[in-house]
DNA sequence: GGGGAAACTTGTCAGTGGCAAGATTGCCCT
DNA sequence: AGGGCAATCTTGCCACTGACAAGTTTCCCC
């Protein structure tokens, strides 16, 4: 990478992130080891504790960028509910080692509090998705259909990452998403 | 239990997956020790690996049994798609250790033969309740149906679970998911 | 350039999973 | 009845992990 032999790494917590997202996607969330980490990273296996304290802290770093990752993805497809669905079960598909953290918070300290705004803002973001396209009703009533809608894309997104799913959906998540999700947006 | 001092335990098999059942609820089934498990039954550290081969077997046998819990519980809610699917939530917060297993495939083995069985019965339990109550169009309406209702129940548990919801949905699993789910049986 | 803080290393400890080898017990067969 | 065999369980071990403590190197700022 940067490749410059400064000794002191210069960009140790990134790349311990980096290797995280890698070892997450390849042996699960649950699996990681922070000394394979710092293997990855070149440094000792005591290292990462400095910057992250313990595992839990740094699956709290990389949970809370994975909710503002997600933010992003959601607000790039505002005004479209249907297609904000398709976005969220794409993210989790191309993105899985970001989302099995950031839904598992028995791993990392869900009270952080970057860690909770930055969830705060995936959150308002994508009721912000169903509250564009529900043009009547009551509040509450876009709550639960903001829930419902929630529910079904993160429900297909998880089916579809433990595998669960039938082989008949086929490969493409986004074209299987949309055809389930349409069953709730029409 | 049965208290008989038989010194081949008698039932260790039976002991371990309770001992598990309580440890997953408490700990998580990723932070399952097998040592823990050993402790709780009375026996030696190694004594699990005699009826389970290793903690990827103890997994696998939970979760084949949990996907035949969850076909009772679905078979017994038969012929309205709505109540299966508060029958599925209701699994899943009531029976919480078997529910985060069953859909972990990475902490068992898939390929076995007993549990490919007993989700085989679980998937069609779920198939049966959307069957009977879409009483026209083609079957793969059907199969499309089945699966944005069980994408929505799915995923409604699982964001329960991981406590993911906000407050204000209230403390009742049963009613909350009933108020999401009609959203799409209606 | 000197001093202090941050970054990183080395060393250690308890806990875990898994394997191997041995001891104990139930059970079947003659 | 009893001999032997297989299943069950134990003891002992090794490699690995997370966490902590103490020491070393490097950077940065005054």
């Amino acid at each position: 990478m940067t490749d410059t032999r400064t000794y002191h790494h210069g960009d140790l917590r990134r790349a311990l992130l980096a290797a995280a997202l890698e070892a997450v996607e390849e042996v699960g969330p649950a699996a990681l080891s922070l000394r394979d980490l710092a293997r990855r990273a070149g440094v000792s296996h005591a290292a990462p504790a400095h910057h992250f304290g313990d595992k839990a802290g740094l699956l709290t770093a990389l949970a809370a960028q994975g909710f503002d990752l997600l933010t992003q993805a959601l607000t790039e497809a505002d005004g479209d509910l249907l297609e904000a669905g398709v976005a969220y079960v794409d993210f989790a598909v191309t993105r899985r080692a970001y989302f099995e953290v950031m839904f598992r918070p028995e791993l990392y300290r869900a009270d952080d509090a970057e860690l909770i705004a930055a969830r705060g803002r995936a959150g308002a973001a994508l009721r912000s998705g169903v509250a564009a396209r529900s043009t009547g009703g009551a509040p509450a009533d876009t709550d639960r259909h903001a829930l419902a809608a929630w529910s079904i894309a993160h429900g297909f997104a998880t089916l579809w990452l433990a595998g669960a799913l039938p082989d008949r959906v086929g490969d493409d998540p986004r074209e299987a998403a949309r055809a389930v999700l349409r069953r709730l947006t029409t």
